[in-house]
Order: structure tokens, then C-alpha cells, then sequence
DNA sequence: TTCCTTGCAAATCGTTTGCATAATG
DNA sequence: CATTATGCAAACGATTTGCAAGGAA
């Protein structure tokens, strides 16, 4: 199935490469609505859904419940606050190396890795300090 | 909130107890099922979340839609087959380290960590094979 | 007796999908 | 013109929840 222009799926992929907080289907919907107000959450939904197919955007899931999406392809970890919800990258040198050594386990063929760390951002960890 | 006895809840942990291939929650109720035919899938959920959340048991997003279970908490990480959906577990000796240099990145206060591999499982590349 | 747990069914909620119409190539 | 994409609303499926009744401490 060939790819058409559309502005909807470039309004979408355009918002996406601007935030690194990976946000979710519901938060790219109501920020793209801003600026093209008759876009429906089915459109978000399909053009996500194409772009991490294609490679272009990753899907994110960290445990809420909720997928997350991340422009940014490249091989990295995620930090998953349990207090407040955000999604942070994390870069970690050994991802390569990791995936070679699953790679001599295993008999099959490893095409990827996700890893995401839980636990307390910073900004929380303060404010359960200043009670 | 202290917990009281269940005979579901001590069958649903036994169960998982003997399998290693992370099952879902469905599964997890039609097999206990067939012991205690009155048991509810609502039980089933409302067990496997108390469990989860004591830390007893784990639960796992490997990206299907559909939450595994797995009674083995000790540090390991799993192999999601994109082909049939068999969960596998993985042993990685360079976990500790991982979080430790995770831990040091990170301005936050790191709990736990997550890691998932994505591939084809030997049985679906020899599978894929014979064709 | 007190409080936790259950079975049942209905509700929730993120996501997907069918369809008629609009836009792309 | 052929095909892909859209908006809308309805459907879906996994999970959660309210409630009255049952069981554990």
C-alpha cells in the first residue's frame, strides 16, 4: 500500500519531532487541533500507527496503560516516573553490546530492544523532600 | 489494607507458579477455571493486580495489548516473538551493571528496570524455512 | 463482628474500524 | 481515474469497578 501526502499525518509527525516528553495519542490529537481544528482522534490514531509501522516514530509502552510516541528513533533507553507520569530519555552506552550478547543467547533473531528504568524523578523526589 | 486469605488467589499465584511462559490474564482464569469453575475473570484481575502490586508477582507489556504475568521476580529480561507471541525469558548477566549506570545518569532515584526483546523465535524462522 | 474478598454485570477507556466523502498522484 | 486518507461514530477488547452476598480473622 503506497503512502499519500497528508497534511493531517504531516501536522502529526511535525508536533512529534518538537517535544521530547513522548506524548501520548490523546496529547498530539489536542495539540494538532489547535491548528487544524476539524482533525479527528481516529486520524491521530491511524497516522501514528502508520509512521511507527514505517520505522518513523517509535511506540512507547511504560505501564500506564497509555502508549507513548517518540520521534526520536535512535537506539536509547526511557525513565519512567511512578509519581508523576513523565516519560524522560535516558542514554545508556551498552545498548549495542546488550543486544549483541541476547543475540548470542538466543537461537531466534533479535530485531530490537526496549528497555524503560521505574523509579522516582528528580523533580519528585524534591517534593516529597520539602514536606 | 490487610490482606485476607483466598483460595482463588493462592490457586491463581500456584498456577502461575508452574508456568514459565508468561500467560495472560484470560489464560490464567480458564485455567484456574477448571479447578474452581465458579471463579470470575473480575477475581482473576483483581488478584493478579494485589499480586503485582506487593510485588509478588510481575507484571509484563511486551507490546501486544494484553498484559503477561510472571511469577519469577528475580532480575531477568524477556523476548516478545513478533511472529506467534511467545513471551520467553532471557537470562543477561550485565542487568546490575545496567542499573548502575542508569542510576548514575539519572538525577532521580531509579527502582526498577524493564527489558524487551523483539525478533522472530527459532521456531517461526524454521517455520518460515521449510516454505 | 469487622473487614476483606467474591461473583456478577455494567462501566470505563484507550484504540480500532466501517463507511461515505475528500484529497492525492 | 484509481487509490489512499479523512471525519465521524460506532464497535472493540482488555481491564476496572459498584454492589450485595460470602468468607476469613
Amino acid at each position: 500500500m503506497a503512502v499519500k501526502y497528508s497534511r493531517q499525518r504531516q501536522m502529526i509527525y511535525n508536533f512529534l519531532m518538537t517535544r521530547k516528553d513522548h506524548p501520548t495519542a490523546d496529547v498530539v490529537y489536542r495539540n494538532v487541533r489547535q491548528e487544524y481544528p476539524n482533525i479527528s482522534l481516529g486520524t491521530v490514531y491511524r497516522n501514528l500507527t502508520l509512521l511507527a509501522d514505517r520505522g518513523e516514530i517509535l511506540r512507547l509502552q511504560v505501564g500506564d496503560g497509555v502508549d507513548h510516541f517518540d520521534a526520536d528513533t535512535s537506539k536509547h533507553c526511557h525513565f519512567f516516573c511512578s509519581s508523576c507520569g513523565a516519560v524522560t530519555d535516558m542514554q545508556l552506552d551498552c545498548l549495542e553490546e546488550m543486544l549483541a550478547k541476547a543475540q548470542q543467547k538466543s537461537q531466534g533473531r533479535i530485531e530490537s530492544q526496549s528497555t524503560c528504568f521505574y523509579g522516582t524523578c528528580e523533580k519528585c523526589l524534591d517534593k516529597s523532600m520539602e514536606k
